[in-house]
DNA sequence: CGGTGTGAAGCCTTTCACAGCA
DNA sequence: TGCTGTGAAAGGCTTCACACCG
């Protein structure tokens, strides 16, 4: 099958399958089958097998996937054959948590910015990296190319640090300010909003059954 | 209308739809048509309006909803007139940077614990918190009535604290951590999986368009 | 025989469009 | 008149169940 419309669920779960392929394929493990992969993660192997037919037809009847098979399929499939740039803009407590995360230092990613506004942590290091003032930003994303803003300043700024980073021309902009954020229809734009996963919690705590 | 199957979108959108609210009452704003709110949040006006009804009937035909009487259902809905009590398990950098970010010292939401099993870590002080050892755990988590547990220790660590917390008798978890947790079915569990966030933009910037 | 790939069914969420009411 | 509240329609995602094939 091929499609262009693949659902957002599909693509998360695709990137959690990849994980755990991750692992089987470090405990020696050849050949996984959907219902396999499927409890692991804990999803049904029909879905598992939706989500991979949108690409193709990587599995073999009455076998299953061979993992490293699989895992080369999924590598390309979410894009992580390319190397991404990334800035992160805001140099607070998240930032500097994030510049220095080891899952943000994963194969296909690298950090090549960290941005901050106030002298006072302007020059600071964090890991390889030397926190840098705002006015460096534009000339940053334009020198390293870089492809994704992560935005870790605070719910007033997070706009006009936006718009710097899309006039620059980032792609993507990964969202941690707790604003709703205006961004042209060909930026990619994800949110994770820390307070609202508690208000979530809060919720499902409230109503439970 | 009145029903116990709310979809999580919706419960997303209602805090989303809160935090816009708070704003509105900041500015003073005594009125806001559904119209207006979709606007701000970047959804469809019928959409607010549904999500609304799950709950009731909070606005009136031809002027609106007010304020700040439509923020007190919010709160009320989404359990944030009660206090929810959280421990932070894992005092690297992410759950330090948590335990001290404002989004987390919302109304509503009390951090009373910060645990980490590396004695370089233990007796640190984060705001107004010190880091405990593992040891502390299930004490502070029964002394404070600790109904969230949030997991920000490595991806090996994950399951063996998401245990104690579970055991310990929290109602709820929020997983910063890459592994998919088991947890028993009446455990408010969510995901915030920092590195799937990238590997989603990921996917979008590769195939966009 | 066993597990994949996939149409079809079922379910859930969003959008439409308008009746109803202040 | 204007905007809410809501059935009905549309759209999208997940589950089912089985044909198909190694």
């Amino acid at each position: 099958m091929k499609a262009y419309k693949i659902p957002e669920a599909t693509v998360i779960r695709l990137s959690i399958y990849s994980r755990q392929l991750h692992l089987l394929k470090d405990e020696g493990v050849e050949t996984v089958s959907s219902e396999e992969i499927a409890e692991s993660v804990g999803v049904s192997s029909a879905q598992v097998r939706k989500d991979l037919a949108y690409f193709g037809e990587f599995g073999t009847r009455g076998v299953g996937y061979r993992v490293d098979e699989l895992l080369g399929h999924l590598t390309k499939i979410l894009g992580l054959d390319q190397q991404w740039n990334i800035a992160i803009v805001g140099a607070g407590k998240l930032g500097s948590a994030l510049a220095v995360y080891q899952g943000f230092r994963e194969r296909g990613f690298a950090i090549k910015a960290v941005i901050d506004n106030d002298p006072d942590r302007v020059g600071q290091r964090l890991a390889d990296l030397t926190v840098e003032p705002l006015e460096m930003l534009t000339n940053r994303v334009k020198d390293f190319r870089v492809n994704i803003g992560i935005v870790t300043v605070p719910a007033s700024a997070a706009q006009a640090v936006t718009d710097l980073l899309v006039d620059a021309g980032v792609g993507a902009i990964l969202n941690f300010s707790p604003r709703v954020l205006k961004v042209p229809a060909y930026i990619v734009l994800r949110n994770v909003d820390l307070s609202v996963n508690l208000k979530v919690l809060s919720f499902n705590l409230s109503y439970r059954r």
